[in-house]
DNA sequence: GTTAGCACTCTCGTTTGTTGAGTGCTAACC
DNA sequence: GGTTAGCACTCAACAAACGAGAGTGCTAAC
């Protein structure tokens, strides 16, 4: 269903105002303010058509109109053009992460206050579970009487650690050959290879130092089964707040609600879709909980997982800024994570 | 100043009342419910007197009396009997840390869910920076062509990494020999002891492989200078919002806004002070817009250092309750920290 | 097809009146 | 002297009534 010129005018004209106001619009104040060249009677004829089409929305009969959510979808398919982050925000964004490159955790941090930054919306990112292929090094360092470390890095430049308890009377050096065998076994060792059945193996094999391996196996398969959820980060909870829609407190104890809950938070982003920005609008959401809201959300990738990034606020968003940013930013995340990982 | 026995439950009754209720309470309702054995009009004169004292204070003629912060304060201080946690609940905790051993991530934010679970307030936990003394261990791994991480273990046990940038041609078996003079040079070395001139006196003696040194030696300074700051765990910010109190959105903001950014609520938590429950009420609060909020901390050991861990909730709070939890929570955190690490 | 004019609708903010809880004071009581 | 019943008074909270203003839909003229 495609719209004429002026009726399409028209409808942008309502989005930006709503959008800006969060006021419904009346047929004058548009006329008014984006210079249509028409009477406001006669955009009221091209209101009532839109508000048959579905596109409009009366909160009363004698208000104005804002938008339905079938009409922000119809700017967001066939009319919308995205806001890209301008050249400074990007130079900002790239500085911001070269300062925190070393430590992952504040990389994500960053990224997540940036975007709600910029946008003004609540942005969340998820960083997968990077899987890992091979054992690239195993390493036993004892800490004090007793304890030992296990510390395993994995293809990926992952590093993971357990602690474990060791007989008092293995020797330094005891643990230093039994470090050698793990290294001469695992390394280059595809994990998926290694089954329940080879580490008992193993532990047949080098049964003489039991409780000590035992402790190193335990730990290892800990690891291995336990790979980590995805972690989700959250920034700029606080934009809520801003919204005049979220001004009722029960409204506003669901959405929190949602966002303090990883795993309801997780049940409502939608899995990213390749390369495109997915925009969910209001009632498409899954929760109901979430139909007041909207996400815009893009696919990253991070050794060969798929990450996603977004943000997350009221259905009367600004989805050309939203997007336009959310699709920059995870373009610069792709390029740090290809040039520094 | 002392109160008669008379007042003194008065002042009770009234507190308990309020802190249930969120409403002024008046003379009839407490003879009533807390079935004192005199009148309303006695119970009136002796609510006259205590407000005269700057224990109670009317919102309007016409309502009845709440509890001035110097009311809470002379309850806190004078009257009030800790509710410690029930043995069930030392149990679930007990467990709860135990199934979560491994993390000390996920220690840390299941006593901060836990806390602010069984106060109904929002719970905090500050996990100070654990200094080190000694290198323990050093370890240099190869991860990708021309990319390498550096491990260095400290005696508290911590892990701290660093990726670092190595010539391609650079050989494993280099890495290994350049490692064991790394863990020559720094075993048992005192954090202290590591000047900038040390460094460099190294740098100069191993400069055949300049390289890779000046890369492992950055990222050494690298990290003992950025020794983490303090990490702050914030949970169950959804109970402010149960409170009546803060329906005010403007009120809500302001507190959002404190618990939200980081260092803000760092300037507000007070220090801990030995082994005691710190209750701050209302307006002793650092910051202004704060002086709506109550705190209850208490601090713990952590290899010397002192964490803080405690719960944040209006001035109408069940101190006895939120003070008996933390008592008890900071207690369970000392033992198991005692016992695993 | 477009527009001016107009009656109609509905929200919002203000005002006014009513209700009820709670107080402070006084006078009587023990 | 301390305690209590009685009563007039105060004030917030709620509801009903009202007017103003914004915006519409319809009709008739252009």
């Amino acid at each position: 269903m495609t719209l004429d010129e002026r009726k399409k005018r028209i409808l942008e004209s309502i989005i930006k105002d709503y959008v800006e106001s969060a006021e419904p619009v009346g047929s004058r104040a548009i006329v008014k303010k984006h210079d249509l060249r028409v009477s406001a009677a006669t955009v009221r004829n091209e209101m009532a058509d839109l508000e048959d089409m579905g596109y409009l929305e009366q909160p009363h009969t004698s208000a104005g109109r804002i938008p339905s959510e079938s009409g922000f979808r119809y700017y967001v398919d066939c009319m919308m053009e995205r806001e890209n982050l301008v050249e400074d925000e990007v130079e900002l964004l790239q500085k911001i992460l070269k300062d925190n490159l070393q430590d992952w955790d504040e990389v994500i941090q960053s990224i997540g206050n940036f975007l709600s930054q910029v946008t003004r919306y609540t942005s969340f990112i998820i960083v997968p579970t990077v899987k890992f292929d091979e054992f690239k090094y195993i390493q036993l360092v004892p800490v004090e009487k007793g304890k030992a470390m296990v510390i395993v890095v994995t293809d990926t430049g992952v590093l993971m650690h357990r602690r474990i308890d060791i007989p008092q009377s293995v020797e330094t050096k005891e643990l230093q050959s039994i470090n050698e065998v793990f290294n001469r076994l695992f390394a280059r060792k595809k994990f998926a290879e290694l089954r329940k059945t080879d580490l008992q193996s193993l532990r047949d094999e080098l049964n003489q130092r039991k409780k000590v391996i035992d402790g190193i196996l335990e730990a290892i398969e800990n690891l291995t089964e336990n790979t980590g959820e995805e972690k989700v980060v959250i920034s700029g909870i606080l934009n809520m707040l801003n919204e005049p829609e979220f001004k009722n407190l029960d409204k506003l104890k669901k959405i929190l609600a949602i966002l303090e809950e990883e795993s309801v938070l997780k049940a409502l982003l939608p899995e990213a879709t390749g390369d495109t920005v997915d925009i969910t609008i209001g009632r498409e959401n899954r929760l109901d909980d979430a139909k007041e809201m909207s996400i815009v959300l893009a696919g990253y990738k991070i050794f060969g997982e798929v990450g996603r990034v977004g943000v997350i606020g009221p259905v009367r968003m600004e989805y050309w800024k939203a997007a336009g940013t959310v699709d920059s930013v995870r373009t610069i995340i792709d390029e740090v994570l290809k040039k520094h990982y």
